[in-house]
DNA sequence: AACTATCGGATAGTGTCGCTGTCTATAGCG
DNA sequence: CGCTATAGACAGCGACACTATCCGATAGTT
């Protein structure tokens, strides 16, 4: 496959594989020549991966190239994960949050195994400590219902990572599923508020 | 309240503020003299929305803009939702995404009150075509975890809203837990996940 | 062999975004 | 009186994700 045939078949545009290239986010193709080279299907599949990192996961080319190193490198599944979380979430430092809000997430989390530096953790301090700042402190009854879908959620996650077969295709769900999954879920909790709203404060249709 | 006092109160830059004043995010102070303006709290708590809007939930300026004249303007608790959503949402054409991806979602909303237009519907629709077009079609195990969960979720949120008194407070609510209750869960998947690896494949603790 | 389209590679340019810095003419304040 | 702060206008900046242009060489067609 030649370069325009790879960008037909994405529907990427050749200046923008060529950057991809350049950013190295793209591996380069198989030389034939001093300056041809030759795509397979596996740069055609790469090329979706990166714009569904890019245009559904919201990614930054930077974040991609991350996260696309990840499936390429030989870790094990922890690891893996790890990169993939660290980098999808902001970067916070554990110092600079408010000690009030990591117990806040602290007493949800109770009996996980979670490490204090995980992502999740503090990002999820964040968040609550700007509804502290926001004058509500008190979501005792919210929050808890989020860690019981994250934890089914999660639950999902690996049972469906434990389903594919080899290696590659393991590290490549842990990665594109924690990008698109958030996605996912975020797309589904949109519907989900509707039908709640329409089931609760609708008139109940007539008999 | 003048300028410089809200700006160190809030941690935002005097020049940041002249900005959101400028993007019509922030409403003018009150007028003290021809150079001159008074700031109140309500001026202070506003910039606490917008940088948690910004930084905890990501949007542009442009989208917190339009999602806090929703919390200013006086509209209906569904119609506020719509509003949120589709600011926080990705514009999509229903005729540009698969047909097959959208049976796929409508297969696992079965049963739900949702418009066809949802944008959750949409954006859920684009994420399975991005998961096809990898040539994973088969997620049945795994998206109607997500749905589920959703469901839950949405719940939680609507039970929250009803806990707020006054209508000003539910619509706040409404806006700002679209924007941060994506945050919140992202991050707490990222804790479960690491919770469940860890349960999953790491050596029982000694006794 | 001539010719045209395409290629890889390099470099520069574009548009958007979220600020940031500078300027001017005032005004408050000690 | 003099110093700092302010509102408002406007230009500039750095990051980002492309996009366009040029070059010299080669592939495929005739």
């Amino acid at each position: 496959m030649k370069m325009a045939q790879l960008s037909s078949a994405s529907g990427v545009p050749v200046a923008t594989i060529k950057y991809y290239l350049r950013e190295g986010l793209l591996q380069p193709g198989q030389r034939s020549g001093p300056n041809q080279s030759l795509y397979g299907p596996e740069h055609l599949r790469r090329l979706r991966v990166i714009r569904g990192l890019l245009d559904v996961g919201g990614l930054s080319v930077a974040a991609a190239h991350q996260v696309i190193d990840a499936i390429d490198s030989d870790l094990g599944l922890a690891h893996t994960f790890d990169i993939a979380q660290r980098t999808v979430s902001p970067q916070l430092e554990r110092t600079a949050l408010a000690p009030d809000a990591l117990a806040q997430v602290d007493d949800v989390l109770d009996g996980w195994l979670v490490s204090p530096d995980n992502p999740g953790r503090l990002a999820a301090a964040r968040v609550l400590q700007t509804f502290r700042e926001l004058g509500q402190p008190d979501l005792s009854g919210w929050v808890p219902a989020y860690a019981a879908a994250a934890l089914a959620v999660a639950d999902a996650d690996l049972d469906e990572i434990d389903a594919r077969a080899d290696r590659e295709s393991k590290t490549e769900m842990v990665v594109i599923g924690t990008v698109l999954g958030d996605a996912l879920f975020a797309a589904l909790r949109r519907a989900a508020q509707e039908h709640v709203t329409a089931e609760r404060y609708a008139a109940p249709p007539a008999p």
